[in-house]
DNA sequence: ACGTGCGGGACACCCCGTTAGT
DNA sequence: ACTAACGGGGTGTCCCGCACGT
């Protein structure tokens, strides 16, 4: 075990190539930017990733995946009320990411799905594998809410889960190109509304992390 | 009268111009691809407009804003039963997408949205002015159906059409991503689920266009 | 004799190149940006100017030539004291230029002698004419003022005419690269001793057109 | 000691740059030129030099100030004689340029200073620094031949520094648009003949290196 | 494991010139 | 006399990728 297990050059790139494909998409992202603001030579990034296509593939499974995994998915492990767990997370999402100003960027995993996935089939079929643990997480809670009572005993799992992974690319997409906080908000509260109908009872509106 | 029963070069430009951004991405679509498919000069295009940018910009005023208006807003002047409607132009633009093979790409004006919105003003702005323009004229729709009763008066309009909205963007999204035809008619029935729960009476399941 | 001899869109085309070509050189002068400031069109460019080097020979002929002469040749017509004379000029020009700011963007002759002479032997024999003109009309002078007395009898009237107009290149020259008034004072102070240095009698400093 | 015994790419970009820019000018020079004569690829240029500019930079930094150092600045160094070293340097240069045949494109500074000064202020510093050395230098040792009693006592060696610099763009300046050997060397002779004015004694009147 | 120098190729841009037409 | 549309070609730029070297 060496004390600093080397100063791991590869993922340094790998966070500054996050940053840079975040902010300026994959294909107008420049190789040359990364080095330069990861503080490291051309050299060093084609040791660790075959090419521009390789260290895209390596963000979303080594950092947007975990992401994703940490935030979205691990919340909702055993929950309770499914449905305004989901809720919770939304709202709580919502307020960081304008607190962090990083909802004008948009959702990292979703503005790779729309560059990418018609151009490149290994971008597309990383970014389906994570929208379908996705859309299969929230399957499984909806379904084990419907066992449970927590929710209608009418409502499709499935069908439920599609339509709330599909209106959350819609919010961050809606926020990215208003740009108009109040209009995400509004679009997060649709969600949540939407939510709410599929609870057994109306109880109290709010969760935890509102903001005033 | 124009001079010369106009070649039109500029609109000859302008539609393979929208295909290349459709297929490429505005910052992958390349200018030579473009004037090699449309068969004109590299002059031509410099002629007509004054860069790759205001070439982007023109597409979404003349090609992109004119489709959104015909294929979702025109259809629902007037419309008595908003909510049938709306699900109905779901159903009819899933299947002539699916059709056409276009879905594959995703929706022109979402793929703009989410890559070029952070990077330049000038996209967002015009971007932003049809998506509002879509969720004006969804609220309005609702709104006349709240008064004349045929959607439910609790509804809030605006909240629901910005949801709407999302979730356009979210079904087209899901499919560019995944692929997958099933996927993307269960979205688009959660969809039209959703707007079957505004509506007052819940009256015969299908609309016109329906493919099984 | 028509009343305007048409609005002479010739006229206007010439003064615009000739002030384009002074400001960015001839070949960084665009004929885009000539039409565009011109207010005319390209095809009335082309139509009285076979193309852009004929444009910029009519400039020297048309424009340069008789601003030469007005400014520098005519005044020695006759001239008692030549050298004073031309010393008045000098400084008289250097207050003209340093106060219209033109200074700073040098000789309009000189400037196309050193970009395009050894480039396009159309430009250097009409540049070479007028510098001869120039050499030619001083030498005249000095020779009348060796005749009349006012000049020193030993002088070479042609060898010093050739160090003059040389001189001016130079103090114009140094004036553009030092963009520093006092140094153009003093290259032209250092011409007008040199001057003073080819007369008979030292008599009174100042000549007509000082500034404080 | 470098790793390869270094095929100094650089350097050999640098000249070839130099004489493409001495040619066609800085903004007629073409980077596709330099690259296919230097027989280097575009991406070497680009790694060693950020863009044209920069490269024009660097021919005034690394190849026209040394050579205006070794040939005009040097050369002074300690002179006893300065007026009669200078006269020297005059005679010898022009010798030099008229048997290479270089004489036709003028002086390689003073081309960039017309072309570049007022269109860039990179250049106009960079030239304005070397033709201040320039001046700087001969100031200096006409001021120590005053002291020394080699220059006239009346004699400001300030002015008559700036004068025969000026003198040397205009000398060369004449060569470039006349194009005849002899209104040059008449012009030297004339720089010579002032400079022969400004020593005390008029001691005989050949320097080494005269040519008929 | 990592750095330097370099290879080509593609890109957006824009320019000068022409031609068909009024 | 004057114009709009258009033709190609050339520009600087810059990027991704590799082959050495340490």
């Amino acid at each position: 075990m060496p004390p600093t297990p080397p100063p791991n050059t590869r993922r340094k790139i790998l966070l500054f190539a996050f940053e840079e494909f975040y902010h300026h998409g994959f294909q107008g992202g420049s190789l040359n930017r990364i080095v330069e603001t990861a503080g490291v030579a051309k050299g060093a990034l084609f040791h660790h990733f075959a090419g521009k296509r390789e260290l895209g593939y390596a963000v979303i499974d080594e950092i947007i995946g975990p992401i994703l995994e940490s935030r979205w998915l691990a919340p909702l492990a055993g929950a309770a009320d499914p449905a305004a767990v989901i809720a919770g997370l939304f709202r709580r999402t919502v307020n960081q990411d304008v607190r962090s100003g990083s909802w004008i960027h948009g959702c990292p995993l979703n503005n790779l799905a729309q560059e990418m996935s018609p151009l490149d089939e290994g971008f597309r079929s990383r970014i389906d594998a994570l929208y379908s643990a996705w859309r299969k997480c929230y399957t499984d809670a909806l379904a084990a809410g419907v066992r449970s009572g927590a929710i209608r005993p009418h409502v499709d799992p499935s069908q439920a889960a599609t339509l709330l992974v599909a209106a959350q690319m819609g919010v961050w997409g809606t926020a990215k190109s208003s740009q108009n906080r109040d209009l995400m908000r509004q679009a997060a509260a649709a969600v949540c509304a939407y939510l709410e109908g599929l609870r057994t009872q109306p109880t109290l509106r709010t969760q935890k992390g509102e903001t005033p």
